[in-house]
DNA sequence: TCTGGGGTCCTAGGACCC
DNA sequence: TCTGGGGTCCTAGGACCC
């Protein structure tokens, strides 16, 4: 296996999970087993959308993004449930910490889906067989389906992991780029939506072909220098490196809500506000963050949206200072139009030790004490790589009921 | 019957400083 | 009296992804 790729290259994996949320909630509620299931946001009210479904339900026609009135025309029998992060939030952290397992150059690149560099993993088997062992401890561990892509890099890799599913392990080589990809529609490609590719059919550009032998110059004139990246993967290149230093890290925690109609009662939008802090600070202080800069989201009932951000002289984290930061964007930035959503969202994050310690160099050991253990892995882990997981999990699982309560004693 | 909720990254302009 | 250029921070919006 490994001779099929040239001796200095690279392999990488794309491990995606297939219908990430339903899985989870069948792995977690048996009884939806082979029922058409779909998780859908306001599921109860008709404005609703399909986020995701199970393959029994798209076997009906059900699709992600299908309004829910139309989902239920399509199959009467469909088990609609509404989202439950948290829940996906852990299935999440278990399925990066079997992936850990295997290599420590893991990159997470969203909540369901993640790069490995396992060119050096020669101890475990072929590029194949580890994509194999993966999967099935994947499934048999935590009852979740997945595709893997096997490529020389990370845009081959993500590819490829696209190719079949559910339960697919897909080789990519950079020799069946011209064959297998060239022919597709260019906005199929990783990095392309919708409005990339109007601007590249302006100019003739409509295949991933078309991109991969087109005009440098006219491409970066079009959509900008990050068209040259792009059409550089469009011909099988990519020197991105897979960054562990991901791992764990949030970078934004927010919060929103499609309001049920819509509202333009100040009362009610401010109960709503008030609801959402206390979401984004529980999140919050569930992984010991603090923010120095709160932005609120409005969408109005025609669909313009705006967000009104402001950093803050000191880092909050509990709901009423939160709360006091959104009502003071409120104020001065709603414009008495009815609102159909309202979204809190707490950006530049910071871990609370290092905050305090910057209000209080003295009160930081106490400080440290109280850090529950999942922050300090974290933290490890970003200082000396992925494989502080691997020996914190089994520490963090008897010890998480103790840290749970020290924290709620500390901060709630 | 019409479009959710969670993110990341990039760009551009204005304020401000040197 | 008139007024450069570079750098950083903050804010807002847009594109894209799952």
């Amino acid at each position: 296996m490994r001779e099929m790729y040239p001796k200095n290259g690279r392999v990488i994996l794309h491990v995606d999970m297939n219908c990430f949320y339903a899985s989870v909630e069948i792995a977690h509620d048996a009884s939806l087993q082979g029922k058409a299931l779909a998780i859908a946001g306001n599921a109860k009210e008709r404005k609703g959308i399909i986020v995701t479904c199970s393959y029994e339900a798209r076997a009906k026609g059900i699709r992600a993004t299908m309004p829910v009135w139309e989902a239920k025309r399509l199959c009467p029998e469909l088990v609609i449930k509404h989202p439950n992060f948290e829940l996906y939030r852990e299935a999440s952290f278990a399925l990066f910490q079997i992936l850990a397992r295997f290599t420590e150059k893991i990159q997470p690149v969203s909540i369901d889906e993640g790069y490995l560099d396992i060119t050096e993993c020669y101890g475990l088997g072929s590029p194949l067989e580890i994509a194999q062992m993966i999967q099935q401890t994947l499934l048999t561990e935590l009852q979740l389906p997945c595709s893997i892509g096997i490529a020389p890099n990370l845009f081959l890799a993500k590819t490829a992991s696209d190719m079949k599913k559910p339960l697919g392990i897909t080789v990519l080589r950079k020799r069946d780029v011209q064959e297998l990809l060239w022919p597709l529609p260019v906005e199929k490609m990783h990095g392309i939506g919708k409005k990339t590719a109007e601007k590249l059919k302006d100019v003739h550009i409509h295949t991933i072909g078309d991109l991969a032998t087109g005009k440098a110059y006219i491409i970066r004139s079009m959509i900008g220098n990050h068209g040259l990246d792009l059409q550089k993967r469009a011909n099988g290149i990519d020197n991105r490196d897979v960054d562990p230093s991901q791992m764990g890290q949030y970078k934004t925690i927010g919060n929103s809500i499609t309001l049920p109609k819509d509202v333009d009662e100040e009362k009610e939008l401010l109960d709503m506000l008030e609801r959402l802090s206390q979401s984004v600070s529980r999140r919050l202080q569930k992984r010991a963050l603090v923010t120095y800069n709160i932005q609120i989201t409005i969408k109005y009932y025609n669909r313009r949206t705006i967000t009104r951000s402001k950093m803050l002289e000191n880092a909050i984290w509990e709901s009423p200072d939160i709360f006091q930061s959104t009502i003071r964007l409120w104020k001065k930035h709603w414009d008495g139009d009815p609102v159909r959503l309202l979204g809190i969202t707490a950006c530049e994050l910071e871990w609370k030790t290092e905050a305090t310690k910057q209000l209080d160099l003295f009160s930081f050991e106490e400080d440290a004490r109280a850090e529950p253990l999942l922050t300090v892995m974290e933290q490890l882990n970003s200082k000396y790589g992925t494989k502080v997981i691997q020996h914190g999990s089994q520490l963090f699982r008897q010890q998480e009921r103790t840290f749970q309560q020290n924290l709620e004693n500390k901060f709630i």
